[in-house]
DNA sequence: TGGTTATTGACATCTCATTGTCAATAACTA
DNA sequence: TAGTTATTGACAATGAGATGTCAATAACCA
């Protein structure tokens, strides 16, 4: 095992995963990140995360249409589903589940997981 | 306006969406085409989805995580989800919708669509 | 049926997200 | 504090999906 830096660009990833509270896509994490530091790379995104991903820090969340999303893995482990602005087009986690999808299942299908996406708009946007 | 021809591959493409009954991959369609005609090109598989859906006749399907699916513009105007298959990778209409959303969006969101895509195993793959 | 031209398919090209490279920098340790 | 080395960031390279090109083919019309 290689020892692990304590960077402030690591860092500033870490926070703005911990402060947003939302699923954040590669873009997003730059943009947040810049903020702290604003001479942060993307370069250094893509290696904190495959980082953070593998540490299990964080896990990588796909949604309908758009590049994958990254949230704690924390937030992700809890059950829960996500709601997409269509202005802003950022994630929010909203919790929360409709019951009963096992009655959609077709006969001889096995259910094991399911993904649901709300859309529209945001309390900003909105 | 050109006129349109009536070729036997495109005839072809547009019978895959007929006998599938399911949303397609472009590699899906191009596997189901070259039943037909073994000799079809990937180009034409592109040039194809590209007019149908100019025409109207397929739509788009964005599934989280996976190359966007193609399918009948009649169908996908019909309220539905999908179901994923982890084994084949293939996708299925399924009917029914749980109903109750609005209860899990946060105030001050305003809800417009929503998706639903469960996963598991398919009939064949189970 | 023959001529016109939309369509096809092989091939090259583009796009764009992601990764490789490596010298410079900055964290950590002794 | 000085030395070691993990990390950073600018730049180039990669890879995969999608599109441009164009000669050959095959639909359609008169």
């Amino acid at each position: 095992m290689t020892p692990q830096r304590q960077t402030k660009q690591l860092q500033a990833i870490r926070d703005a995963f911990e402060t947003a509270g939302r699923p954040l896509a590669i873009e997003e994490l730059h943009e947040l990140a810049a903020r702290t530091i604003e001479s942060i790379g993307l370069r250094t995104i893509y290696r904190a995360v495959r980082r953070l991903q593998e540490d299990g820090v964080i896990t990588n969340v796909p949604v309908p249409g758009n590049a994958d999303r990254y949230e704690l893995s924390s937030i992700a482990a809890k059950h829960h589903h996500h709601f997409h602005c269509t202005a802003c087009d950022k994630f929010f986690d909203i919790h929360g589940c409709p019951g009963g999808l096992n009655k959609l299942v077709p006969e001889g299908f096995k259910l094991e997981h399911h993904e649901l996406t709300l859309s529209g708009l945001c309390d900003a946007c909105a």
